[in-house]
DNA sequence: GCCGTTTTCGGCCCGACTGTTTTCAGTCG
């Protein structure tokens, strides 16, 4: 049993205690214990069989039995009594806009719905709007909610939504009386995917901004509109939320919207513990509020670093501003190159030089070309004839291009067997060697995990990539131990990488803290396959910023000399 | 159920909006 199916029992038990109708606290302690697990950074095996549990915080006596009987044995009683003590439909009711746990129990205790084709039906008869607490309008909204869950339900990748945040925001920008502005929420933190966006603006005149903004032409639906806040439904489906605040009150109301919760429960306590409180229009004491022009000047009073947007998840960010020693993130200018795009040779859009000229444009030094191999026909894998040809080729566009230094990679496929797709002959050839799986997804853990540990033995492989090779919003990564792979990279100095294509953005941030702490470095590459997919690498700073790292962490900060050097090339 | 430089018991973040009410409960973030 993994990590993520531990964390989503305990969740799901929260989950069912809400519906129970249990203390919400206690519920609670299932839903941040869950939290704790997803985003455990080392192996979660290891802490049971060593009863180290209890270190983690949030996961206490009896969180530690039960995640221990679920590795150990598989499965939980207790959980299974709970799960078969109600109908699996009243979970997935739940994911009703509107209904939460109160409502969908009085829907089952008073109605004995369980699923959602009985709540459909009901609604549609007319017997829920008849219920105590509910009427017409709450009963349209469930059929409305029926509706979206069929078509939709659905996240949206980083790329995505901001692009969509840029318009709304360029929009609100534009109208008179806006005096700042800003995307909040997981967008602002740099979250891989996207739920929802969260505008913030401040005004003296909320009226005609909220007017104009559920006006917008991108708008499918208006949810709510109020004074300080709006809600709407975008015609691609995506919930945007604006609120408008003061000009004082907009600092507060940026850090709090940005959130994560998470951060911001661990902030109100920290506020409580000087005798103040913080929520999203104030920092004050009994007697007076505490002025702040931006955030900067709220973690101040509080005795904290400035904490970036993309750190605030309540994973030891807090501790580590108080001790003023948050990590000297790492930013898009640091990076002088890039190891792993691909050219019309294989399956790319673009030739070498036109590539070579994008990312000089970008004002990158150099540029690791680096194509499939030959088993990935598909992909028009180079035989190595063609990798001699390319090379020759390479060799003369170096000579002519200025600016910009072309090196010879190879994105090698690592075959069922952990083998590499190239002899040793050919693979001398290059300056450096990608490893990536891109076949028989399907194999054990234990298999897929022998199998990259055999490549990364290989000493030609410079760097592993997308780790775990799942395209986000469309397929599950295949089944592998990255904490073994993590301390075979370390111990070998191998490199990983983060793709930094949106669908991918593999490795993932909470796997770059761990890699960093066992003193992996990591690269952050593009996989580009046209010359504007160059411009991925920005989502992969995301991701690394994320992941607590700096400049020294990634290896393409490196000036080109030192990579050089590095590779062992003139 | 978790947690503790105020506590091993008694707290646990807090405000806006909606809909169903006639002063508020439920949901959401």
């Amino acid at each position: 049993m993994d990590k993520s199916r531990v964390a989503a029992i305990l969740d799901e038990i929260g989950t069912l205690l809400e519906l129970k109708g249990e203390n919400p606290f206690r519920a609670n302690a299932y839903h941040n214990a869950a939290r704790a697990i997803e985003q455990l950074e080392g192996n979660l095996e290891e802490l049971v069989a060593q009863k180290r549990l209890g270190e983690i915080k949030g996961i206490g006596e009896s969180m530690q039995e039960k995640i221990t009987t679920l590795m150990t044995t598989g499965r939980l009683p207790y959980y299974e009594e709970l799960r078969a003590s109600l109908p699996h439909g009243l979970v997935e009711m739940l994911r009703i806009p509107g209904l939460g746990p109160k409502k969908v129990k009085a829907l089952y205790d008073e109605l004995g719905i369980d699923s959602l084709e009985k709540l459909r039906t009901a609604c549609q008869s007319g017997r829920v709007a008849e219920l105590r607490g509910f009427g017409a309008k709450t009963q349209q909204k469930i059929l409305e909610g029926l509706q979206f869950l069929d078509q939709t339900g659905k996240r949206f990748l980083l790329s995505e939504a901001q692009e969509i945040a840029h318009r709304i925001l360029e929009h609100l920008r534009n109208l008179p009386g806006v005096l700042r502005s800003e995307v909040c929420g997981s967008l602002r933190r740099r979250k891989e995917t996207i739920g929802d966006l969260d505008v913030l603006v401040s005004s003296q005149d909320a009226g005609p901004i909220m007017d104009a903004f559920v006006r917008m032409p991108e708008v499918a639906q208006i949810v709510a509109h109020g004074t300080t806040k709006s809600s709407v439904v975008l015609e691609n489906g995506m919930n945007c939320d604006l609120r408008v605040v003061s000009d004082e009150q907009f600092p507060f109301a940026l850090h709090y919207f940005t959130g994560s919760k998470e951060h911001n429960i661990a902030m109100r306590a920290r506020a409580q513990s000087y005798g103040l409180k913080l929520n999203e229009y104030e920092l004050a004491g009994p007697k007076r509020s505490i002025p702040c022009k931006d955030e900067a000047d709220i973690f101040k009073a509080l005795d904290l670093d400035y904490i970036p947007p993309e750190l605030r998840e309540n994973t030891g960010e807090i501790e580590a501003a108080a001790a003023h020693q948050l990590p000297d993130l790492i930013e898009v200018g640091d990076l002088r190159g890039t190891f792993h795009v691909h050219t019309d040779w294989s399956d790319g859009a673009a030739s070498l030089e036109e590539m070579a000229l994008a990312a000089k444009k970008l004002g990158l030094k150099y540029l690791g070309i680096a194509d499939h191999s030959p088993s990935l026909t598909v992909a028009n894998g180079l035989s190595p004839e063609r990798v001699r040809r390319q090379h020759a080729e390479i060799d003369a566009l170096n000579q002519r291009l200025k600016g910009i230094r072309l090196l010879k990679g190879t994105e090698c496929d690592i075959l069922p067997d952990g083998q590499l797709d190239y002899d040793d002959k050919v693979l001398a050839s290059f300056d450096y060697v990608v490893a990536s799986v891109h076949s028989h997804f399907n194999q054990s853990q234990e298999e897929m995990t022998r199998r990259i540990v055999r490549a990364l033995m290989h000493p030609k492989v410079l760097m592993l990539g997308h780790a775990t090779g799942r395209l986000l919003l469309r397929r599950e990564g295949y089944k592998v131990d990255l904490d073994q792979i993590l301390r075979v990279a370390a111990e070998q100095g191998k490199i990983i990488e983060i793709n930094a294509n949106p669908y991918r953005l593999d490795l993932d941030w909470i796997h770059c803290k761990h890699a960093k702490s066992l003193g992996v470095m990591l690269v952050i590459n593009p996989d580009a396959h046209a010359p504007s997919e160059l411009k991925f690498l920005p989502f992969g700073i995301d991701v690394a910023r994320r992941g607590w790292l700096t400049k020294k962490d990634v290896l393409n900060t490196l000036p080109l000399s030192q990579v050089l050097r590095r590779l062992g090339v003139r």
